[in-house]
DNA sequence: GCAAATTTTGACCGATTGGACAAACGTTAG
DNA sequence: CTAACGTTTGTCCAATCGGTCAAAATTTGC
C-alpha cells in the first residue's frame, strides 16, 4: 500500500519525534476531538504552521502515532510463548502488562480514548490483526487447559480479564489514587496491585481449606 | 449549596428528560469536548436556542447527567452487605456490576470519559464520597478476611479488578466483539463473560489438583 | 561564499463552535 | 376574550477551529 519510506532530512526526524511526544500528551489527556493543534504545536515548543508543515494534518499526526502504539502494545501477548510452564508464561504477562500501564500511561489512554469513541480509525486493525493473534494465542491457552496445566476456562475472557484489570491502573489512574488516598496510592500501589493480581489469576479468592 | 429545586412546568420536567437522555448517548460516543449543542439539540429533536432554554449551558447538561449517574452507579456497591454469605456477596455484586456494563453502556463510557480526562468535575466526588464508600466496603471485606471466610488479599485491588473486569465489556465493547467475532460476539459474551469472572474470582486459574 | 533547498513565521481564510437575543408563537387562567 | 406567562425560532455574534500561503529566515551542498 504505501511507498517506501519518505527520506527525511536530520531536522525533519527530530522535529517529527517532538510533535509525536507533544501529540502524545494533548492526544491521551483529551481525546483526539478534544485536542487542537495549537496545544500540541505549543507542547512542541512550535508554531502551529511549523508543525502543520511536518505533519500536514491533525489526522496524520494521531495515525502514525496510534500505528507505533500498536506494536509495542501488542508485544506482550506476542511474547506469551506455548513453551515454558503455563503458570509462569501467564504470570509474567500479566506482570508486564502492569509494567507498561505503569511506564506507558499516555499510550494506554491513547488507545482506551480510541476505543470508547468506538474505534473508528482501527477498526480493521482490531477485526484483523488483533483477532488473528488473540485466537492464536487463545489456542495456546486451550492447549495448556487441554494438558490439565491450568484450569478450565474461557480464553479469550481470560485475556479480556488480563487487560481489564492492568491497563485499569493507567486509564483510571486518577480514580486509583483518589480511592486509595495519599498514603496508599503512592508509587506502591503498582507492587501491591502486582500482588493482589497474582494472587486472584492463580488462587481466586477461596479461603484455602 | 444548592437551593430548593426549582418549580418546572409539565413541559420543561419532560422537554429536559429528553435532552438529558439525547445528551448521554450523544456524550457517551464523542466526549465532553467531542460534543457539540447542535448534536445533542438534533438527538433531541429540537432547535439549538430551544435547547439553550433549559439548558443555559452545556456544562450544565453534563454535569446533570453526572450527577445522577453517579447514584446509580455506585448503587451496587452500596447494596454489598455484611450480612449474608460472603462469597454470595461477592458474587452476586459481580453479576449486578456487569449486569450495569450489559444495560448501561453509554453510562459506563460516559464515566470513563469523565476518569480519562482525569476527573476535572468529579474529582471532588472521588475523593469525597466514593473514597468513604470504598473505605467501608474495604473494611467490610477485611472483615470477612478475618473471619476465614474468604482468601487473604488486598480489599481495595479486589474492588478495583471487579470494577476492571467488568466494565471492560462495556467501555471496551467494540474490542470484546471485534476479537470475539460475529459467532462468538452475539448476545451470548454476556453470559460467556459471567461464567468466567465468576470462576476466576472464586477459584482462579490454578488446575484442580 | 553562495545559490539552492529547507525551515519558520505572520497574516489570513472559511467553517464550526457555544451562546445571546428579541420577536413570534402557544398556552392557560380569569 | 385577553393579558400574562411559557415556549420556540431565526438571526446574529465573537471565539476558536483546522488549514493555507507567500514571504522571510535558516541550513545545506558545493
Amino acid at each position: 500500500m504505501e511507498g517506501s519510506a519518505p527520506r527525511r532530512t536530520r531536522i525533519q526526524q527530530e522535529k517529527r519525534e517532538l510533535i509525536l511526544e507533544a501529540a502524545l500528551e494533548v492526544f491521551s489527556a483529551n481525546g483526539f476531538r478534544g485536542s487542537t493543534i495549537d496545544q500540541i504545536a505549543e507542547a512542541a515548543g512550535m508554531s502551529k504552521p511549523n508543525l502543520l508543515y511536518y505533519f500536514r494534518r491533525k489526522e496524520d499526526i494521531h495515525e502514525t502515532l496510534m500505528q507505533r502504539l500498536l506494536d509495542t502494545w501488542l508485544a506482550p501477548l506476542k511474547e506469551l510463548d506455548d513453551i515454558g510452564d503455563p503458570m509462569t508464561e501467564l504470570r509474567s504477562y500479566i506482570r508486564r502488562k502492569l509494567e507498561m500501564a505503569r511506564d506507558f500511561p499516555r499510550e494506554s489512554r491513547l488507545f482506551a480514548n480510541e476505543i470508547l469513541q468506538g474505534a473508528p480509525r482501527i477498526m480493521p486493525m482490531l477485526e484483523g490483526e488483533l483477532k488473528t493473534l488473540v485466537d492464536e494465542k487463545a489456542a495456546v491457552i486451550k492447549g495448556w487447559m487441554r494438558a490439565g496445566k491450568i484450569a478450565r476456562t474461557d480464553p479469550w475472557h481470560l485475556i479480556f480479564a488480563i487487560w481489564a484489570t492492568t491497563q485499569h491502573y493507567a486509564d483510571f489512574d486518577v480514580q486509583v489514587r483518589a480511592v486509595l488516598g495519599p498514603d496508599r496510592g503512592g508509587d506502591g500501589r503498582f507492587e501491591d496491585a502486582a500482588r493482589f493480581l497474582e494472587q486472584l489469576f492463580l488462587d481466586g479468592l477461596k479461603p484455602k481449606a
